[in-house]
RNA sequence: GGAAGAGUGGUCGAGUGGUCGAAGGCGCAACAUUGGAAAUGUUGUGUGUGGGCAACUGCACCGUGGGUUCAAAUCCCACCUCUUCCGCCA
């Protein structure tokens, strides 16, 4: 949610961000509605006081009654077109887009994107590579066919010492976040209609959520939704800032359009896994945690030893909610290319300001900011099966997870 | 799932129709006292929103949403949450 002051105050500024983002929205009407909004509201104002005053002096004065009576069928009316006027303000603010870092490129889609650094040794092969869906069934790791047979197509198993080894990543992440300072949460798998608005996944992404029938639950997109939903209406204490919550959690979403090569395998899937970096912190320190947030996504990445490249996301490629956000993008040998595996946003006080989440520091009171970044998911085991592939197929462990998983090697299934 | 009870400010807790945005305690802040501190004393201490340079002041808020009434923290209805007891259960 966006200030209205920020309308009010910097209207040609605001304007400019919106015609950037391509955000077709009215900021005229906008404004016009406040206007008559604020103004009706006063007139309401002035009649409750009156309304005050009288009911006071009918405890001496039994014929005030009468005059409460009349002025109650005006006040009556005008609260009611206040209320319409306020519902239509709000839900048009609630369409609006956060503002824009300076550096944000501009752009359309993620060709966009401006490459920042590149790290890593792409690695090379004297063999024909395989993509991971072939380097799955090989091994017998991946089960894309029961998974749509048992739920819909887009689903998917992990199994054998493919299901060890994302839970030794998954763990492995866990446990670094946490010694890097972050708490661990384990989080519900639903959340109601309130968490997803506050979280800006309504009403930006309304068709990529699954709705639960005849509950008002849907399945959350990402534990962004339940963690940043957790402060949901508190007033925390600044000098408890910077919070940083971390959670597993499966993410479902309906991904409704998007087929095609590059969402061949498992690379775009109904239900995924991920552990989240969420930080919620004072809003003058928010880019210092984003970049926090960078290091710690290239941190495991580089434990992992997967090649990458970080890029600063351009405006077409950004939504709505978002201020600034980095991209990583791992190498998939077997895909020939970059693709993502991470995302972090700083979203500014755009959801703290939907969810009502301030901080008190002394005097200081104001909405925090919220950092959103992936840590890990699948995807990072996908990249890691595709570039650590021998040449019979057999896949090397990265060193961090042999200790948990309890092999150094998968190799192809015996005949 | 069944039964009973409860939700009031940072916190505890009073308050069953008006003088209640709300007693009192605790906490917190400032000042006094002190060499300094504790203890003590005095004063102050909710949020949001609007008007005003300001002092100040209008409105709204006692779990949420409706309703009754000239008037609701207080009465009525629905919902949510919590506690206790019973049942079931990973």
């Amino acid at each position: 949610m966006i200030d209205i002051r920020i309308i009010r105050e910097h209207f040609e500024d605001y304007k400019k961000v919106c015609e950037r983002r391509g955000c077709p929205v009215n900021l005229d009407t906008i404004l016009e509605l406040d206007k008559s909004s604020r103004q009706l509201a006063q007139e309401v104002d002035a009649l409750r006081a009156e309304r005050n005053r009288l009911s006071k002096e009918c405890q001496t004065n039994p014929a005030a009654r009468e005059q409460v009576k009349s002025l109650k069928v005006d006040l009556g009316t005008k609260e009611n077109t206040l209320n319409e006027l306020q519902d239509k303000l709000m839900k048009m603010l609630a369409f609006l887009p956060n503002q824009l870092a300076d550096d944000v490129p501009n752009g359309l889609d993620d060709t966009d994107n401006v490459e920042l650094r590149k790290v890593g040794t792409i690695p090379t092969f004297d063999f024909p590579v395989r993509d991971h869906q072939q380097l799955g069934e090989l091994l017998d790791i991946i089960d894309t066919q029961r998974g749509a047979k048992v739920a819909q197509t887009g689903f998917y198993y992990w199994k054998g010492k493919g299901a060890q080894l994302a839970q030794a990543l998954f763990f492995w992440t866990q446990q670094q976040l946490v010694n890097k300072g972050f708490t661990l949460f384990m989080t519900p798998c639903v959340a109601k209609e309130r968490t997803l608005y506050g979280t800006g996944y309504l009403p930006f992404f309304a068709d990529q959520t699954f709705n639960i029938k005849d509950t008002e639950l849907a399945l959350i997109g990402t534990s962004e939704q339940t963690l940043v939903g957790y402060h949901a209406d508190d007033v925390l204490d600044g000098k408890d800032l910077p919070l940083c919550y971390t959670a597993y959690t499966p993410c479902f979403r309906t991904e409704a359009g998007s087929y095609g090569k590059a969402s061949k395998g498992i690379f775009r899937v109904h239900q995924f896994h991920k552990v989240e970096q969420i930080i919620f912190c004072k809003p003058e320190d928010s880019v210092k945690y984003h970049d926090f947030c960078l290091e710690n996504e290239e941190y495991l990445l580089q434990q992992l030893g997967i090649p990458y490249h970080v890029v600063n996301v351009c405006v077409g490629d950004m939504g709505a909610p978002g201020y600034k956000k980095y991209d990583i993008e791992a190498w998939f040998a077997g895909f020939g290319g970059y693709r993502e595996v991470t995302s972090n946003t700083n979203l500014t006080s755009f959801q703290s300001r939907r969810l009502n989440i301030r901080y008190k520091d002394g005097d200081t009171r104001d909405y925090v900011h919220t950092i959103s970044a992936t840590a890990v998911t699948d995807r990072v085991l996908v990249a890691i099966l595709e570039n650590n592939q021998q040449a019979d197929g057999t896949v090397i462990v990265p060193e961090v997870l042999r200790p948990l998983c309890g092999f150094d090697k998968i190799e192809p299934k015996k005949r």
